[in-house]
DNA sequence: GCTCTTTGGTCCGGACTTGGACCATTACGT
DNA sequence: ACGTAATGGTCCAAGTCCGGACCAAAGAGC
């Protein structure tokens, strides 16, 4: 990066607008896929809700369902009672392991995530929540336990973690830390899959909804941040 | 907000792709201007270079630039030589203040930045800076003390903002404070303008500077969280 | 079984966006 | 003074997107 002299604010703040809508949904139904936001064998909700909900064309969201169809993420049936499933489950990682491109782009999503991720504990921890969200994220825990297989625990970590940016509360929050999550995942995936790694990784969680649940904002901000921390070290090795 | 019952993550992650271009592209052109990002005779990049900055047709910008110029914003010179200018003195806040629609938009914005901004800061300072960046920010913080009318006040505090976030390095992170001043911006327009808001708030810019300046990250961030706070609370006397 | 409701499938005209080529104006350099 | 370069202004054909209407399948309820 030669970031060294960057005071030059236009060209700091102007940024691209976004691709076309096709290319946004799809990449957006993709990625809410492979972060297991839509498990195996989930329905995704009737198109012309989802359009509506993502406010692009139903024509638009049908392409990009085809492409997702076409690269085997979904199956469709038609008529009352069907809809569209997403049949994917999730790959063992550790394979090839091709994640060395665009390093920059990795790196910045390290620091991002590094920011938004504990200020998500940390506004989730201030919060009162609702039983309802508390049982939410209790399970949403218990999952990350119980997976078995790589692929799963991968969805379930990333499931933990957009569950306590959802309980923030902060549209916006939630957003960034699905950015995050995203421009990550290809990295995510390629963490070796060893045992004390996720052993850690689970009492670093598990630390993090103690505190949520028990109100400690601060102390669940510096758990988020030491996990972030340690799954950085974990992946900067991974990088150029 | 009905947000109590908020445990459903495709209803949480799923969102709105951005409108066409040409409304995101006069939106971001305007914040732009209103953030001081581009001040008043300033000139804007050539057409050409701006579109494919921006990532969009050179007619759909001209459709934005427009607008802009219809609104008041810009005015255009054509020849060697020419371009657009921008003609946009900050008004002065304080008038009507009819800040209080959406205030949940507000609220949001106003933790997102209290997430962002500190973590900007803590990032800035981690960093080591070159002397073109300490010398930019000093100039910024600078100018925020020396600016006399409120309005001028205003962009001179929004640019400070944004400086320090570009010093990040983050891309990420630059956009993500960048939302969170232009959603704020109405309101923050429309903050008492009394001798103490003001001097408190150059102290706390201050303090964030200083520390950014002799790499105190944590510094940094705790002491742009206390200006976080203190905005928060007069912003949050002005929502319904 | 029949009908209604829900859901995906198809089609079309209008609007917007793109990428490119070309025109018009102005200042700079020689 | 002249030519050249830089810049905004105009136009067009192709592609994409929208929004709405309508068709087709398949289960739900009577």
């Amino acid at each position: 990066m030669t970031a060294e002299g960057a005071t030059d604010l236009p060209h700091a703040i102007l940024r691209h607008t976004v691709g076309n809508p096709f290319e946004t949904t799809v990449e957006q139904l993709a990625t809410a896929i492979r972060l297991g936001v839509f498990v195996d064998g989930d329905q995704l909700p009737p198109e012309r809700e989802l359009a509506e909900r993502m406010g692009v064309a139903r024509n638009t969201l049908r392409d990009a369902i085809a492409a997702l169809r076409d690269a085997g993420l979904v199956t469709t049936r038609r008529g009352r009672g069907g809809g569209t499933v997403v049949t994917y489950a999730a790959p063992t990682p550790g394979s090839g392991a091709p994640a060395v491109r665009r390093g920059a782009t990795m790196l910045d999503a390290l620091d991002f995530r590094r920011v938004v991720e504990p200020g998500a504990a940390w506004l989730a921890a201030s919060r009162g929540l609702s039983g309802d969200q508390r049982a939410w994220l209790v399970a949403s825990l218990r999952e990350t336990a119980e997976a078995d297989d790589p692929g799963a625990h991968r969805l379930a970590d990333s499931r933990l973690h957009l569950a306590i940016a959802t309980l923030s509360g902060s549209p916006m929050l939630i957003e960034a830390v699905t950015r995050a999550q995203a421009a990550l995942g290809e990295l995510l995936s390629a963490i070796p899959v060893l045992r004390t790694n996720i052993q850690h990784s689970h009492d670093q969680h598990r630390a993090v909804v103690d505190a949520i649940l028990t109100g400690a904002a601060d102390e669940a901000r510096t758990a988020m941040e030491e996990h972030c921390d340690a799954t950085s070290a974990l992946l900067r090795g991974l990088i150029g």
